[in-house]
DNA sequence: TCTATATCACCC
DNA sequence: AAACGGGTGATATAGA
């Protein structure tokens, strides 16, 4: 395959827009769009009240076209706005560039001015772009020399890409480039469809939070007077601990150890210290006015595709429902007649390690349905016939040993993790290194590769550069959490162009929504296009996959987050909000 | 007063 | 030197 097959056109193109009215969430409003073809050099102008008017883009978006961008899912987005189709094939330098310089040590930042930078090309000035986007933002492009001077600018923008584009295309892996690009294609889906959420008690939760806070801190901290309005001041604290001669823990740097590890340690031996743990635990998850959520009560934010070292998507944490305290996903409500799934793979990262190793003991122990369970046994640590139940301290401590293995966990943080002693830990390390030596050995080979040729490849052209130091456990962990973003990737594509609305991705769930009488069905599909996904990426290993289902009039309450919803909810007065939250669990795989 | 750093809390 | 992978973001404190 290579770009001659291309015979309608290579078209770069650029958008520029604003969230409409000015509110973010909202979809975008459409400023204007420079599209170049990128052969013949030709170049066309369009303002909003031209676009406004197609029914259909100003350039070809069949099998024998291709779209050229940076950062497409932005372009798509606007296309969207328009209710225009989106492009067959589609090729997004910024997700090319990302996976070229991934870790590179020349390179700190991604942006379209970083990558021309990177390839020698000419740049209009950091400057004169932020000048710019504040124009756009601002509602600017009223007076004719305005809207030129927009022009101009999104058309340095797809000049530039044009430059960038044929620097790049006798480097690019063609086939894989258009596999990402139609990555960015369903982020832009899932961008423009968005997370349901319940509007009317967000902005109830919103104009009273700071009244639940001063409330909160005035009934608890009268007994410590550690706060000053509503922060917690570490002098005061220090002055209530020297006052009550409390020795407490410190930091290297003598400063106090403020964690909540901390706080837990030492209420077991001063009991008011949970009073003050609690407290400060409440306030810690009290970001209800960054949430991006548009006047159609949809979570709309940037997805950041391919941003991790590891390819993952990384949404701000605030602006995205999924970044927040688990609580708050309560919010998260179908609309009337719909429900919602969040689906997400089963023990993903121990099904990948097991894969990619060929660690058939492993694979066995995925396959059992219960891995931590399965490994205790395959140890000969508990007899065959122990169930989750009979043997409930040994799986959790086989549980832990396993998510420690994944992140490179050392014998002295798992002792602390399971509350045992350093011997314990150091036990259940060596079963797991005797019972997954295979595993062992292939994540072995994975530091090798890396030290060996400064680069560690992860599969469908996903590296990074490893030139350098490089922490060791990050190495270990890489191939697996890359390949679980590669699983998502596709997942994303399939069950996007299977015509399923996707609101939203989590590293290793979706989140789906369908109509109440359609919604049993898509459930069965997503999910059987999630397995899908991980036979084709995983060589044939399939991932099981279960699925939390929530029909209206229900919101997304899970137990993790049960118990701080009722708390607001009941200091709100909306104790009303509390019981509508029942979630039911299928399972798919084999 | 502003910025950089350290530390912490949250997510998977 | 530390020893838990990948992140975002808030806040307190120290220093310019």
């Amino acid at each position: 395959m290579d770009f001659s097959n291309f015979t309608d056109g290579i078209y770069a193109i650029d958008f520029e827009f604003r969230p409409s009215h000015g509110r973010e969430g909202n979809l975008p409003d459409t400023v204007c769009l420079v599209v170049t073809e990128v052969t013949q050099a030709a170049t066309y102008r369009y303002w909003w009240d031209e676009l406004r008017l197609m029914s259909s883009p100003p350039f070809p978006i069949g099998a024998k076209a291709l779209l050229v961008t940076w950062f497409g899912s932005a372009e798509m987005d606007c296309m969207q706005s328009l209710r225009w189709a989106l492009p067959l094939n589609h090729l997004d330098l910024y997700a090319e560039f990302r996976c070229l310089t991934n870790q590179h040590h020349e390179l700190q930042k991604n942006s379209l001015i970083d990558a021309l930078n990177y390839y020698q090309l000419p740049t209009i000035g950091h400057g004169h772009k932020e000048e710019m986007r504040l124009l756009i933002l601002n509602g600017g492009g009223n007076t004719p020399e305005e809207r030129d001077a927009i022009l101009d600018y999104c058309e340095s923008d797809v000049v530039a890409t044009v430059a960038l584009f044929n620097r790049m295309r006798c480097i690019l892996d063609l086939p894989r480039a258009l596999h990402r690009g139609r990555y960015m294609k369903a982020v832009s889906r899932m961008q423009h469809i968005g997370t349901p959420i319940d509007l009317p008690l967000l902005e109830l939760l919103r104009s009273q939070w700071t009244i639940l806070q001063d409330q909160l801190i005035q009934e608890i901290d009268q007994e410590f007077n550690a706060f000053e309005g509503r922060t917690f001041k570490v002098d005061k604290w220090e002055q209530y601990l020297h006052k009550n001669d409390i020795a407490w823990p410190r930091l290297d740097s003598g400063k106090l150890d403020l964690k909540d590890e901390t706080f837990d340690l030492m209420a077991k031996i001063y009991p008011a210290v949970e009073r003050m743990r609690n407290l400060r635990r409440s306030l810690s998850e009290t970001r209800v006015h960054d949430l991006y959520v548009g006047e159609d009560g949809r979570n709309r934010c940037l997805l950041s595709p391919f941003k991790s070292k590891t390819g993952r998507n990384q949404p701000s944490t605030t602006k995205f429902i999924f970044g927040l305290p688990s609580w708050f996903r309560a919010l998260i409500r179908p609309q009337k007649g719909w429900g919602l799934a969040y689906v997400d793979w089963s023990q993903q990262e121990f099904g990948i390690a097991a894969a990619l190793s060929g660690d058939e003991v492993m694979k066995e122990a995925y396959h059992s349905g219960d891995p931590y369970l399965a490994f205790a046994k395959q140890s000969g640590a508990v007899p065959p016939e122990a169930t989750k139940q009979s043997h409930k301290a040994e799986r959790d401590q086989f549980k832990a040993c396993v998510l420690a293995v994944q992140y490179g966990m050392g014998e002295d943080s798992l002792a602390l993790r399971i509350n045992q002693p350093v011997a314990k830990a150091r036990y259940l390390l060596r079963l797991h290194n005797q019972t997954y030596s295979v595993f062992w050995k292939w994540s072995d080979s994975a530091v090798n590769e890396a030290v060996l040729n400064g680069k560690l490849w992860a599969g469908f052209g996903w590296f990074m550069h490893t030139a350098g130091h490089v922490n060791e456990r990050s190495l270990r962990n890489f191939p697996m959490q890359a390949t679980g973003a590669e699983i998502l990737r596709l997942a994303c594509i399939y069950i996007t162009e299977a015509g399923i609305r996707v609101c939203a991705p989590v590293h290793d769930a979706l989140l789906i929504e369908a109509p109440l009488e359609d919604l049993d069905r898509q459930i069965e599909i997503a999910q059987a296009l999630m397995a899908q996904a991980s036979r084709d990426v995983l060589n044939g290993f399939e991932l099981r996959s279960e699925a939390d289902v929530i029909r209206y009039p229900e919101r997304y309450l899970t137990d993790k987050g049960r118990p701080m919803w009722e708390r607001v909810m009941e200091m709100l007065g909306r104790p009303d909000q509390i019981d509508l939250s029942q979630t039911d669990v299928t399972t798919c795989g084999d």
